[in-house]
DNA sequence: TATTGTTATACTCTATAACTATA
DNA sequence: TATAGTTATAGAGTATAACAATA
């Protein structure tokens, strides 16, 4: 189709610039940015946004199984096995068997795990620093809210994203 | 888990629960989600975000080379080609000759590809809508200004982000 | 010699699907 | 029979680097 239809702003109207982006645009823009400036700092310490996510996960509900686990951080159990198996080598996390169900682990932090979440919480402080030095006090804490309540009202469950696509630090 | 073996708390102190998350990470799990669920709505129109975003910077500013857009993109060259291939394939955009320096090609948009840019807009607006559910018409603007205040001060170009890493709509 | 676009290739990542052990 | 964890494997996606044409 030659001819077409549809909207006039081509060829010869001035196209919209595509206007420079909405809230959602902007989301998904200031979101990968914050990931990647993220996945840097925490290189550092050796670790990629998803091991960063699982450890903070276990350090919130410890003894959860590597299927519930597999499913927040949005992979497959196949690929949770070696992704486990790499924190659990550097004694990060450890497995324990379930007595009462002996199909399932019950995935801990060690102390080493915890001492590393420690660290980690460190950094995180100074990226929220980074992300929101554009802000007051004031306006950082509206923005909270603001990003708080779209977060609830799109049912993301706080404290996990399943949007770590890539196991790579970047 | 029944047995909760081991101190659910860390080894000694009740470690901080990992907090749910200051601003930066909303950020980024915000904009995963954001992200997932514009790739599902331009998935209909057989479209992935990276190839929306490349019609979007055609639109903006027409007749770039390859290496720029790819650069603008997050993508080597080499990725570049086989990328535009496609929506050349398709008609949605067209390659011509710079008849000054004959080694760079100029990328502009055809017909159809403006008018398919037309119906981006429209889904881009519903989609909008979607993410914006909880908010007020005046938070909206709320948010939408301090968002732009801080992609601002992070130095990101309005209207691209490199952060699709991935090429498949998901 | 440097740069744009292209191709070739090797490598990583990923999902799917078998396999085991428990239930 | 169904489920948790594991392993194997084939396929897709990726970057690196060589190449051709132009500057």
């Amino acid at each position: 189709m030659t001819t077409n239809p549809g909207s006039a702003a081509g060829p010869q109207g001035a196209p919209r610039p595509a206007k420079h982006g909405g809230v959602a645009f902007l989301l998904a823009q200031l979101g990968a940015h914050a990931t990647e400036l993220f996945a840097q700092r925490i290189a550092a310490l050796d670790l990629t946004p998803p091991q960063a996510g699982l450890l903070r996960m276990l350090a919130a509900t410890p003894g959860r199984s590597q299927r519930e686990l597999a499913d927040d951080l949005g992979m497959p159990p196949s690929r949770f096995v070696p992704f486990a198996d790499g924190l659990e080598q550097r004694g990060l996390i450890e497995r324990r068997r379930n007595a009462e169900d002996r199909r399932l682990y019950a995935l801990h932090l060690t102390d080493q795990g915890f001492a590393l979440l420690g660290e980690l919480a460190g950094v995180a402080v100074a990226h929220e620093q980074q992300v929101c030095g554009a802000l007051s006090e004031q306006e950082r804490g509206q923005l909270l809210g603001l990003l708080r309540r779209v977060a609830e009202e799109q049912g993301l469950t706080p404290g996990v994203h399943t949007g770590f696509r890539s196991l790579r630090g970047k």
